[in-house]
RNA sequence: GAGUCUGUAGCUCAGCUGGAUAGAGCAACGGCCUUCUAAGCCGUGGGUCGGGGGUUCGAAUCCCUUCAGGCUCGCCA
């Protein structure tokens, strides 16, 4: 269905166009002045430059065409030349009918879906999810959510980090530690044992130990990258232990980005990608693309336009293994080949965005990705703590992610209990919620390109612009419902009213714009933008509470055209955090 | 050194494809619960939009310059 603000530009173009002006100039925003007006259009001040008369005239003649409309209640000129509108009741009445009525809610489906992938999560095997993690996951969750609302089809993949040195790493140090397993044993030609020798939490230890080591002691290093070429290169052994490090620390993974509402479509790993790798390379080569320098196999990325030197795209390191340049460069000859993706969407700290664009402009040169497929790099900021430093624990170590959701979940249960008697199982399951609402939502209303402030204190409060706040205005609206349906009334289908009130009409245009919020939304990549409008959605509603008596209103019609007005917007904001990623409990 | 991002109220952030009086929240102060969840609502105080130029009828927004900070700059990912 179109947006409401669509509907008005429409008739203002119309204006525009009868008054003998060019219709494209009919562009309606929101009044920056409230007390004044609901909308504005400021084109008769741009129309003044392009027909050299006076803005206020142009003004003035388009308010004369929309003399009788019945999208405007109110036309009014203002000094310049703004135009400054109200939206008739009626017609703002009749959008969110059809808006109640719609299946997705008016938001915008596209006429011509696309497929894209995104890349997200930024996982690694065997490497327990920490907060550097958190964001990738969040940001990436929500725009996957955004513009499959929009009707498009999106994959989002994990893309995991299975096959680098890291790898070798833990395989040498299970070695050392217990050299009798059969995995090391060269002569050995049976099966391997099905279990695991080790578990998770093992794991989750032997790769930091490893990686220490391999730092401080040259040999053992060697050693780690001796067993990663062993492992690339057909070592049976390890490549059973591997199999195995992969199961345990997947299925650990899962379960974490589970509690975060994060849900991949695909698990594809680096390690996926090999296979396309030497075709890749040797079309690179057959193909002039690729050259040798240095000992390295590169490919030029420069471009006229350059304000800096482009270092060339590195596809072979100079002693001819592969890097995570190549390994992106062959996922994405996979993703091709397996999905045909119109639009690839990397969402990944901001600090490699040079990398990115030495990858994208080589897929691009090379012909790896088709002409008008968009490959698009997303950078998010650092999550810094209160010192405006990277978040640490308070032992300046790093945060484990599941650390951090339990102790905010501690934080929410603690509040909760504290304010009411509730029943403990409810209550840790309604703490669960409310703290993922905090800690997603604190994320994505910010800006995800900036740095942010990580302020627990700050985002578990329920005050202000967070996720508890609301989600306590969504309870809030459900608890009406619910004792409104206890009283056996049939559900209105929907009557929502002419609004009485200042406050009942502010809502309402606050929920005929809910479509546009996240056709911006989607075309920015940015969820902070539906966050800066449930914000205001949810101030609206509360007061329109307020000052709104709804279960006591005596008259039945106005009552029901209440509900529903309520209804829509409970509605319009469960939505709303479910592309954010959230979702509200029933009492809190 | 080069490139790039950031700088808005005491703090945390919006606003940045140019428009009217720069907005929120927190913190501070003052009101509102016998009535749908006060985890709420209403109000008060608080800003040379880092500095300086320029373009424009009009600049937080665009251009130049300058200061401060972050980040990046071929064999890590």
């Amino acid at each position: 269905m179109k947006q409401f603000i669509t509907l008005m530009e429409q008739e203002m173009a119309a204006a525009f166009e009868k008054a003998g002006y060019d219709s494209g100039l009919a562009k309606v925003t929101v009044s920056n002045r409230p007390d004044l007006c609901e909308f504005q259009c400021n084109g008769a001040m741009a129309a003044a430059k392009k027909y050299h008369k006076a803005p206020f005239m142009i003004a003035e003649e388009v308010a004369a065409a929309l003399e009788g409309s019945t999208v405007f209640s109110e036309v009014s000129v203002v000094k310049p030349g703004f135009i400054n509108l109200k939206a008739d009741r009626t017609f703002v009445q009749e959008y969110l009918k059809t808006m109640a009525a719609d299946e997705h809610l008016s938001i915008g489906q596209t006429d011509s879906p696309k497929t894209i992938i995104i890349d997200y999560g930024g996982a690694n095997v065997a490497k327990p999810l920490h907060v550097g993690h958190l964001r990738s996951a969040v940001i990436g969750e929500s725009i996957k959510r955004i513009l499959r609302s929009q009707g498009h089809k999106v994959i989002g993949d994990v893309h995991l980090g299975d096959w680098g040195l890291q790898m070798g790493l833990i395989i040498t140090e299970l070695r050392k530690r217990s050299p009798e397993l059969v995995y090391f044993d060269p002569e050995y030609q049976g099966e391997y044992p099905k279990e695991a020798p080790f578990t998770i939490s093992e794991l989750e230890e032997i790769y930091p130990c490893a990686s220490a080591k391999s730092k401080q002691d040259p040999a053992y290093k060697e050693e780690a990258m001796q067993a990663t070429y062993e492992l690339q290169n057909g070592n049976r052994g390890y490549h059973a232990l591997w199999e195995h490090i992969l199961a345990v620390s997947i299925a650990d993974l899962r379960k974490n980005y589970g509690n975060l509402n994060v849900e991949f479509d695909l698990w594809k790993k680096e390690s996926d990608a090999q296979p396309y790798i030497p075709d890749m390379v040797q079309y690179l080569k057959d193909n002039g693309y690729a050259h040798m320098d240095q000992g390295a196999l590169v490919v030029d990325v420069k471009e006229e336009s350059d304000t800096k030197e482009i270092p060339p795209c590195m596809i072979l390191k100079s002693d001819g293994s592969s890097l995570y340049n190549t390994t992106d460069l062959a996922t994405l000859v996979m993703r091709r080949e397996l999905y045909d993706p119109d639009e690839v969407i990397y969402v990944v700290d901001k600090r490699q965005e040079l990398y990115f664009t030495q990858v994208f402009r080589c897929a691009r040169k090379t012909g790896i990705v088709r002409e008008n497929t968009q490959l698009e790099f997303l950078g998010f900021g650092t999550m810094n703590g209160t010192d405006g430093k990277p978040f640490k624990t308070r032992q300046g170590g790093v945060m484990r992610l599941e650390h951090l959701i339990a102790d905010i979940g501690e934080e929410m249960y603690r509040k909760i209990t504290e304010n009411h008697e509730a029943d403990p199982d409810e209550a840790r399951q309604t703490a669960r919620l409310v703290a993922l609402s905090a800690l997603k939502y604190g994320d994505l209303s910010n800006q995800a390109s900036k740095d942010y402030i990580f302020d627990v204190e700050k985002f578990t409060s329920f005050e202000g612009n967070t996720g508890p706040y609301i989600l306590y205005t969504i309870v809030r609206i459900k608890s009406i419902l619910a004792k409104y349906s206890d009283g056996a009334q049939a559900a209105p289908v929907c009557s929502i009213g002419s609004a009485g009130t200042d406050s009942e009409k502010e809502l309402q245009l606050l929920l005929a714009r809910f479509g546009s919020s996240i056709e911006g939304a989607a075309a920015e990549l940015a969820p902070h933008k539906i966050c800066a409008y449930i914000y205001e959605l949810a101030n609206a509603f509360n007061h329109f509470y307020h000052e709104t008596k709804i279960l006591s209103e005596p008259d039945p019609a106005r009552k029901a055209g209440l509900i529903a007005l309520i209804d829509l917007t409970r509605e319009v904001l469960e939505c709303a955090i479910d592309l954010l990623g959230f979702s509200a409990p029933e009492r809190m």
